[in-house]
DNA sequence: ATTAAAATTTAGACTAGCCTAAAAAATAAT
DNA sequence: ATTATTTTTTAGGCTAGTCTAAATTTTAAT
């Protein structure tokens, strides 16, 4: 029914406002890595298949129909990374770019046996939540960790920053979902943070690194 | 590199010519369903890129590296259709669509990973042979069942015909690779055969039938 | 050897999806 | 309230991949 094209938008447009709130055209073109004037052309185009509300100067939303798209995308998306890591041993890092490819993939069959192949997970590799079958989705949990305070117990859940260069960063530290990390004081001068990583060694990082890491409590 | 129009191409030329003989504009119209005319341009696109040998007016050839490609498109989709119905639990009549659709996905690793995940099947779920990472593959087994003797044990390892309709035919005879065939006696008149499925129930089969059963002996 | 038929290519057109450059509208600054 | 800046749209252009209709070439039949 939708091309690669139109879906790519669509899931766009859900990242920027998962509450469906408006969004420029500008932005668009920023995290489609495209000009402005081919989000325009898009956007008619979307506009006549009702799958967004769009009034030219005054941004974009998605209709209910363009939502219920975007997010089967996004559960493809997430059900297929999680798939790549757990059955054929990718490492985070890896899964996202082969999962861009795969969400495009049309089969509704497919995607409800994978699913189940899978045994139904609740979070993406990333620690972001899957959508199901109906589009419902849990919302993100999790703090920043550069919002934390210090010595109490947290656990990874997710990250913000997804870049393959960022998750072999933490690889490199031990990091991952379910890590367990404390933070032993925060620098005042440049916010950078003493961790303590399982309870066993411990590290500095920068405050990018803190607020790019979304933990909880105990 | 190539785009999924041009592997489509390529395969559809490897499959009326598995030996790299001169194929026809208008052989490769009527299986890629589209028009002499598309054809044309697109092998000029081909040869462009030498992965076929083009002269017009005298069909075409792939070249090495055009076989080459060709072959990895067939192995991804063969694989493909492996994993649909092995781990996902689709039959053998649902596989072929949704794999013309994954054997696009570009990714070296994860077609060998996805290989070794399914334990390297030599076969797909119709019995073609699954070309390995350098692109060799195994000829074809077995003989048409219509050419068979009478009273002498055979065992289905493929099938010429992949619709899905044949396929489920088959299977509300419970007949699939690994099902053990006996011909009782051959219809002189219309060539039809009766048949000993599992040496238990006999039925009657059409020409028609016996011509698109691969089989090998015992 | 001509002529007829079939196969193939060429010519011209269309859509999707992108682009650049210019125009228009909205927003911010003086 | 103008003027300047930023955002967005319009206008026109390009490529890939398809199509129809017409021309050309090859093959088959007389
Ligand atoms: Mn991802
Ligand atoms: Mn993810
Ligand atoms: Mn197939
Ligand atoms: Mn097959």
């Amino acid at each position: 029914m939708a091309t690669s094209s139109e879906e790519n938008y669509l899931k766009a447009i859900w990242k920027l406002t998962p509450d469906s709130e408006a969004v420029s055209t500008n932005a668009l073109a920023e995290i489609l890595a495209m000009r402005p004037a081919s989000v325009t052309d898009m956007l008619k185009k979307l506009a006549a298949k009702k799958l967004i509300g769009y009034k030219p100067y005054q941004g974009v939303k998605l209709t209910a129909s363009g939502r219920k798209k975007a997010l089967e995308i996004v559960r493809k998306h997430r059900l297929w990374e999680v798939f790549l890591r757990d059955k054929l041993g990718f490492g985070w890092d890896e899964v996202h770019d082969i999962a861009e490819q795969l969400e495009h993939i049309e089969s509704e069959s497919l995607t409800d046996r994978l699913d189940h192949f899978l045994g139904f997970p609740k979070v993406d590799p990333h620690g972001d939540p899957i959508p199901d079958k109906d589009g419902k989705i849990l919302s993100d949990t999790g703090i920043l960790l550069a919002h934390g305070t210090v010595k109490t117990p947290y656990v990874v859940v997710g990250v913000v920053e997804h870049s393959p260069v960022f998750l072999r960063y933490l690889d490199s530290y031990g990091i991952g979902l379910g890590t367990l990390l404390a933070i032993d004081n925060i620098e005042a001068y440049d916010l950078s943070v003493k961790i303590t990583i399982n309870k066993k060694k411990s590290v500095l990082f920068s405050h990018e690194v803190a607020r790019n890491l979304l933990v909880t409590e105990q």
